[in-house]
DNA sequence: TCAATTTATTTTATACTTAAAGTAATTCAG
DNA sequence: CTGAATTACTTTAAGTATAAAATAAATTGA
């Protein structure tokens, strides 16, 4: 009575891909599949260890390698999402601390957002450990393959830059 | 007078990385950037010309996927998104008259979603624009390289699987 | 100068997302 | 058969995200 031992096949996106799906398309869902896993890991190590969510990290870490700081725009531009949600992203590191506004003596319209010396230890006590999460679940790559991958991928960011139907209204 | 002609370089997350950066941390980051530009273009896209967005969009392919129908949780299994956002997004298709839930009569605890002949309609309507997007992003991709790619974005999505922190409590 | 435009940010309304707690039905052990 | 555990789903509260409108400051052009 051999049981029929289902191996743990991950229920994602792709499972339900035909087989005659274009491949661009088929890339892309695996694109976003292991996005999607890693981010979810990185966020679930986030909050377990540390009590934090992705994007509080990742302003921080925005700010972290800009010691001057950043403008609400550069924040925004960076970390790609909207102008708005950075305002409440940095209201809420305000209050925990972790982040101070400065209002800019060069333009009243604009202030520039810097690590307060209790961000900078969160961040320095964040990063070691968030290293070692991505290191370890990249761990089945070897060095060629994740250098291969990482080229690839910049060629697909510049295809995107180039073909995308965002570029409306772009410098001629 | 020569004008410094700024040539449009995106300001993105990697824009940051230091040289001395991890490979493993860049590859991260460049694997976000292409994941978040790709997702940003088709959202757009999606409310510009169907007026609806990703999610709803990734359900109604799910279902299309599946004739039988869905549960609530083989659904959240496969958009990997909590079960709880289920909910709340079926009950919008629902309103839309997309999509219906059909009690399942095998188990009163759970119910069967699937197309109405409304969603069918208009998730045939978006497919081809949506692959003819997702097409001329990667048009800068020759064939090879798109394979390569979805190659070694398997292999990653294996080593995520194996050596993520998530796999407690799993099958022995 | 000074009106029109652009730029930087905030506000608002809505949608999406999660974790955690709750409800109800099913399954399992004894 | 029955109580305990599990499973399927919903609800709740809080955070994240967007687009669009609003505010206010700077810049530009006549």
């Amino acid at each position: 009575m051999s049981e029929v031992r289902q191996v743990q096949v991950a229920n994602d996106r792709e499972t339900a891909t035909h087989r005659d799906d274009k491949l661009e398309l088929r890339l892309w869902l695996r694109l976003l599949t292991c996005s999607s896993l890693i981010e979810r890991n990185v966020r679930n190590a986030l909050r377990e260890k540390f009590d934090t969510t992705l994007p509080r990290f990742d302003l921080l870490a925005q700010l972290d390698r800009a010691p001057d700081g950043l403008t609400m725009s550069e924040l925004s531009a960076r970390m790609m999402v909207s102008n708005g949600n950075i305002t409440g992203l940095t209201d809420r590191l305000v209050e925990e601390g972790l982040v101070k506004r400065t209002p800019s003596p060069r333009d009243r319209r604009s202030s520039h957002v810097s690590l307060t010396p209790a961000g900078k230890r969160a961040f320095d006590a964040m990063t070691p450990e968030h290293e070692i999460w991505i290191d370890t679940m990249m761990a089945g790559l070897g060095r060629q393959e994740m250098q291969q991958l990482f080229l690839l991928l910049g060629k697909l960011k510049s295809s995107v830059h180039q073909n995308a139907r965002e570029n409306e209204g772009e410098d001629s």
